[in-house]
DNA sequence: TGTACATCAGTGAACGCGCGTTCACTGATGTAC
DNA sequence: TGTACATCAGTGAACGCGCGTTCACTGATGTAC
């Protein structure tokens, strides 16, 4: 009787391949995001998408199995986004005759990941379905394991480290830090969204100096 | 046509009196915990909290005016609780005559919300819940920044420091990336959780330790 | 201590509506020869 | 270059079901005198 959450499926059926129907997939995808906007996740429904974008419910459903699967690309596309920031920002500032040049753009790396999120119709609201509907949790915690990897060995690498499952939890930890710091910029209004991303950025920088060798200049 | 999401009533309307209808209204939040873990946010209906609490739908509207109103009271109780740790925690090791012995004690306090939130029923779900839903938003937001505003006062008193905006930032920050390594805790179980309550501890009292006085010992 | 009355608690039945999902179908686009 | 056929894209109509909400009601508990 009772649903037990597993199983349920995320891929797409067709894929969408002359240009009518990729217009269609994305009018779906935006009116989805919208409704996201107007009326949360709780409420939002596969009428109401297909209503809000255009087409009959069928339209949808020969893209989308349901609900969760419209959500799941809106959450993958967000998280490649927020990936790609990360990437820029690495290329930036990963110089091996300077190390610690990456400490000290993290305030940099924190406000791009905020102004991309932000900029993302409905970005929020997508970072928060992704915590809360259980079916789509993987999508953000694969992204975020993902990158705190990256942070580890890149870290790693820079300050020659030997190998330590302590100081791959540090950088979970901060990866998760940040993005906290991000959310509560966009969440909470109430808040000096500069001061809180460059304290959350510095929280981050202190905690990796502890471990590293001092600055050489 | 759309629903603006304002305006949403959380408030009860009859409080239960005599002791079965307290019984009635503690097994409504019980099965509408339970609901939440089984179908989450997004599918929990009213119908589904009635029936598994064992009464009729009519019953719920008696206390309930609709099921963000349950949402509401489960999300400011799990708040209270943490409140509460939060209290006990601050009783326990703000010592003037020994100031850094609260920021010695951080893992403590994180293991302990960990404990809290994992113990009560449904704890994480409701904690997303709490994001995700934009009418409970503020339940959230209100319990840290009230907690924020404690931290930064006693801190403040205990190490005396001037006003200043930039350590009311800090201190929310603070809070922030505290109940954020929680959630990753309860939420990834990839992850070794005393590694990360103590490497967000760790963080956290670095973060303050910069801006106070040398320990005196 | 008994009883009449007021209040509190919960039920059964009903409503209109939007939900998810599927069907056979029409129309549009691409391609084989 | 033309046309027949295959595939792709989207529609209209229908279904059964669970949703939120309200009604007049019965039954249980409390209290005034």
């Amino acid at each position: 009787m009772v649903d037990t959450r597993d199983g349920i499926e995320l891929l797409e059926k067709n894929q969408p391949r002359q240009e009518r129907a990729k217009q269609t997939y994305e009018a779906i995808l935006r009116a989805a995001a919208e409704l996201l906007i107007e009326v949360g996740v709780e409420r939002i429904s596969t009428n109401m998408m297909a209503e809000r974008a255009g087409v009959t419910v069928p339209a949808l459903y020969r893209y989308f199995p349901n609900k969760y699967a419209v959500l799941y690309v809106l959450g993958a596309r967000l998280m490649d986004r927020q990936n790609k920031v990360f990437q820029d920002w690495f290329l930036r500032y990963v110089e091996p005759e300077n190390p610690h040049l990456l400490l000290n753009n993290i305030t940099e790396l924190l406000q791009q990941i905020y102004l991309e999120t932000g900029g993302v119709t409905a970005g929020i609201q997508i970072l928060q379905s992704l915590r809360a509907v259980a079916p789509l949790q993987d999508v953000r915690l694969k992204s975020h394991r993902m990158l705190a990897e990256q942070f580890y060995r890149t870290v790693a690498h820079l300050f020659d480290l030997p190998p330590d499952e302590r100081i791959a939890a540090r950088a979970r930890v901060s990866i998760e830090t940040g993005y906290s710091v991000v959310e509560m910029a966009l969440e909470d209004d109430t808040v000096d969204r500069n001061a809180v991303l460059e304290e959350g950025a510095h929280m981050i920088s202190l905690y990796w100096r502890e471990v590293l060798p001092p600055v050489q200049r």
